[in-house]
DNA sequence: CATGAATGAGGGTTCATTCAT
DNA sequence: TATGAATGAACCCTCATTCAT
């Protein structure tokens, strides 16, 4: 990745943004060989970067979870209560979402090392913001990170019968009336919450 | 469909719950031959009755949007307020989210007239609970039938590397916040709705 | 093999018919594509009746021991001492060894039940053969079923750069001059005979 | 070959070696990749080296032949009779058969003009052995040197189903009845000989 | 000179669809 | 009508070969 000669470097970036668009319009079920071309490299340039489909699910996925950290620390960051840290959290999943795969990804992902490291800082920064919100009252207490992740691969999946702006401005919308029931404030019990971990291979 | 021979109905059920399975499972891309091998026929019957794969995905998703206008209307037939009648079909929606493939499909559904029907009947009924909870003073006014809609759609969505239960209840816990959001007390304003006239194929 | 329709069965010989040739001329390694088109069938049809090529390489073996277990029965059918025999059992041999291709075939064959029968009958009786001949005292007491089975392997090899006839020239009077010297008279011990009962799988 | 640099020199025998090896293991078809990296070099030196591939194979066997031919020499040099001599010969052949590979090679090697020079002494060399053994009454007066050659090359071929040491035993084994039956008392006429000339490219 | 990245033709395999039984 | 055999287009992947570093 990093010791690459600079042409093949520029050429799995490429790759990288082609198998992203395409996994998003048409399922990571999509040709290897439509990726190559919307790259504009050859077939075998990809086959020599990412030896199986799995190898570049894996890093897409790798890099949808660094944006989702990214957006999460961005987030803290930028100050404010934790409700304003959430509200800006999930603007930026939203603004993001083509980047944030990470929810078509179905098992094989977990599986790499580094994709468990990145959610398991991801979940723990999450309980540090709703536990200030809790502790500020501004907050559920039945609410967990699992939930917010839930809720942010819920508003990332494409919705391809939809054109683009309207599935992006259902999320939106989605998404506020969720943080909006995120309050105490007269809140019901939620269900019981069924073990997630595996999810994570945390355990 | 009802002028078919008893064998030959049989056999379509067969076929159409195989259908349902598999495209949870793996995907509406599913291969055909699968499907007629779980239902358990040759795969040239399945040709038979259903000409091609956008038919077969048509009727699944047919069957779909009658099994939630059918939750609609027992959940308005359960008596209570608007908001009671949003939570009992959001729960029979998480409850029968197999059935509900509506979500997992793309554009080739809307063309069909018998679905457009049925999204068009299912809006309005959404809008006349919305309109209740609105007099009532229980629901935010800027909720759209659409939005519930593309609610109920994000939480049927499956989530293949989550076990089947562990996806259940993040799907109801989900809801239920969402829900809980829907209240009118201190919520800011939505961010602004986009024409989805389209989805619908209403325009 | 039996139960197969009419159709069906005049296809899977063709195929193994243009398998024996061309893995004859070109080695087991040949495109099925290649195979295919000899046979006159679709790419496809290979496929339904041999999921891969191994079970195609097997079917072919199969039908070469199946072939070369014919030869000896029709040699020693003919009647004559166990020398006649083995003259004329290698006479067909090489006259037969296109179907013969057993020897060009690597470890996966083996494995195949039905090729071990075959294997142990053969090797039964051509110790038969041997047996008696060292009775008559016109074989040498050395020689086992292995060394034959391995001259006749080593005879049927292709030899792809000389024209057929002379390599089938080259292979018969190879072939008697090895017989020649199956004779005791004068001759001298032979190396020690290794263990090949796994050539067989009989271990 | 003589005017390279000392690096290149020592490159271009590990490449020759590798070769060796892997044409014995997997047949002159495997893949230019896998010589290279057997020969921890870049698959661009070796393409530096042998413009393509039937230059590398023609290299593999001019070696051999040049190994067959000393064994030859070496068998003549240690003296005792023709019988001696090809006893002496072909314990080398079966010894060395790793590098004989010979028998291995198809049509191309045959139009390299130092080949067939090889050839040409080669079986020169025979000859004068067989008319030795011949005038002394203890060969066959129908035996050729391309008899003799073709039972080299039915030797060496490699058994890939039999493990090394036992394919060993039986081409020994093989061998020595092979020699046994060269002796001339009570040898029935061998079938008649066809025309090899063009095996040399002698015509 | 050595290296290894890029290319794309070609072979392996699957599967939608047609059609003979 | 039900079946499953046949077909071939399209996708996956490898590998010989060229060429930039």
């Amino acid at each position: 990745m990093t010791g690459l000669r600079a042409d093949a470097r520029r050429n799995r970036e490429k790759i990288l943004a082609a198998a992203r668009e395409l996994f998003r319009e048409q399922g990571t079920a999509v040709a290897l060989d439509d990726i190559a071309r919307r790259a504009e490299v050859g077939i075998g340039t990809l086959y020599r970067r990412f030896p199986d489909r799995d190898a570049l699910i894996t890093d897409v996925a790798l890099e949808g979870f660094e944006t989702g950290l990214a957006a999460l620390e961005a987030a803290r960051a930028a100050g404010g209560g934790p409700v304003a840290v959430l509200d800006e959290l999930f603007r930026r999943v939203v603004e993001q979402r083509d980047r944030l795969v990470m929810p078509l990804i179905g098992g094989p992902v977990v599986r790499d090392p580094r994709v468990r490291g990145l959610q398991r800082t991801i979940l723990g920064a999450l309980e540090e913001v709703l536990a200030e919100g809790r502790a500020a009252g501004v907050m559920r207490a039945d609410v967990t990170a699992f939930d917010l992740i839930g809720a942010a691969a819920m508003a990332c999946r494409p919705m391809p019968h939809l054109p683009r702006e309207a599935a992006g401005a259902l999320a939106a919308r989605h998404v506020a009336v969720y943080l909006h029931g995120l309050r105490p404030q007269g809140a019901l019990a939620l269900p019981d919450m069924v073990e997630v971990g595996e999810y994570l291979g945390l355990d």
